[in-house]
DNA sequence: CATTATACTGTATAAATATATAGTATATTT
DNA sequence: AAATATACTATATATTTATACAGTATAATG
């Protein structure tokens, strides 16, 4: 992701808040209302900068065929997005991610957490995390060895638990025979931990 | 809220899943090409009847104009007991039972549900359901072969999958092997029913 | 039995909108 | 010194789009 121009930014905002107030992207003219341009063109030639920099996508010839890349979709109140375990990428919010929302009190799970992840897989099943599951992830770096955490290795989330065997070693084991550790070298691979579970929901 | 046709909930889910798919909301030609129409004017009539009820609103004058409405859920407040496997005797709503309560939507877990009781021991480990867990209890008689039940015999109150052998046996399966089968004959032995788990929680 | 709601086709058009072209000006990079 | 990116104004226009009007047909309602 390239750099944005202060300019630039404002523009973004400007959809994303528009977005947000009245559920559908602004027109040039919007835009321009908004942010004072006298000329169409001065958001027209921002939204092709964005797009270059691959924040903004635009639909060729639609009317505010405008979508934000990886919009992080807000839960206001108690509504938490049910994301899936998307094979290739992390999980993230956006919103062709997000199965359906679940109404929850916050707090529910003692803690804070930011959305549920759905299970698949059997890797985990003697922490008693079974298919379809939902885990709530909070999204954070603070770990503890034992923790439950939701890593990213290259392109594959897992969910597995967290122990640092030397500073620059990591193992991330799964609760379950049939499956084997994952070591790995902070310094070969890269690990992103996109945070750790912190509650579970079964339906059944 | 009115009550929403058949092919008014076809349109709104389209309008739904566009919205999810391009980031912005149809066109009256785009909802037409989605669902097969072939005039205009059938998704404009849709679109106001789905206004008039509430479902949408519209922005008149702008193109893709179309927002959903989202009713403010509140959940409202429904705290239900969370209640300890009493060894002797059935788990009871009696007061000096109760642990806590939890506030928790109604029909959180797809079904209703009357308590939450707390799991001791591991009897069902391999169902994932694991010590301290809450077990979502629904208080009903109608069970099915692999339910998972909260069953009393004889004062003794446990969770367990409940399989109907033969008219007057009933087994109590637990899910790990370091458990034996529980053989039930209705004619010798009284069992009760509690309910039956329609859901779980972890907390951690 | 008239009325209203639902569920469409088909056509037309004013208004909304994307987008190209022509300029001006400044800063940054090669 | 030339090219490129940023940041605008101003005007024009083809296309997109909302929306009205004219029909047809069926089911539900009072």
């Amino acid at each position: 992701m390239k750099d944005i121009t202060p300019q630039q930014q404002k523009v973004l905002d400007c959809i994303q808040v528009y977005i947000n107030k009245t559920g559908f992207p602004p027109t040039r003219a919007d835009i321009c209302r908004e942010l004072g341009f006298k000329s169409p063109n001065s958001a027209e030639t921002h939204l092709r900068a964005l797009e270059k920099k691959d924040f903004i996508s635009i639909e060729s010839g639609a009317s505010r065929g405008i979508s934000i890349n990886n919009p992080e979709i807000k839960h206001e109140g108690n509504d938490y997005p049910i994301v899936g375990l998307v094979a290739a990428g992390s999980p993230t919010l956006a919103s062709e991610n997000v199965e359906k929302v679940l109404n929850c009190p916050k707090g529910f799970f003692g803690s804070d957490f930011d959305y549920f992840l759905r299970v698949r897989g059997l890797s985990m099943k003697d922490a008693g995390i079974m298919e379809d599951d939902l885990i709530a992830v909070k999204k954070t770096q603070e770990i503890k060895n034992g923790d439950i955490v939701i890593a990213r290795i290259e392109d594959e989330v897992t969910v597995k638990y967290f122990q640092r065997s030397a500073p620059n070693i990591v193992h991330l084991k799964p609760a379950n025979e049939e499956f084997n550790d994952i070591e790995v070298n902070l310094e070969e691979t890269e690990l992103y931990i996109e945070g750790k579970s912190v509650g579970l929901i079964r339906e059944n």
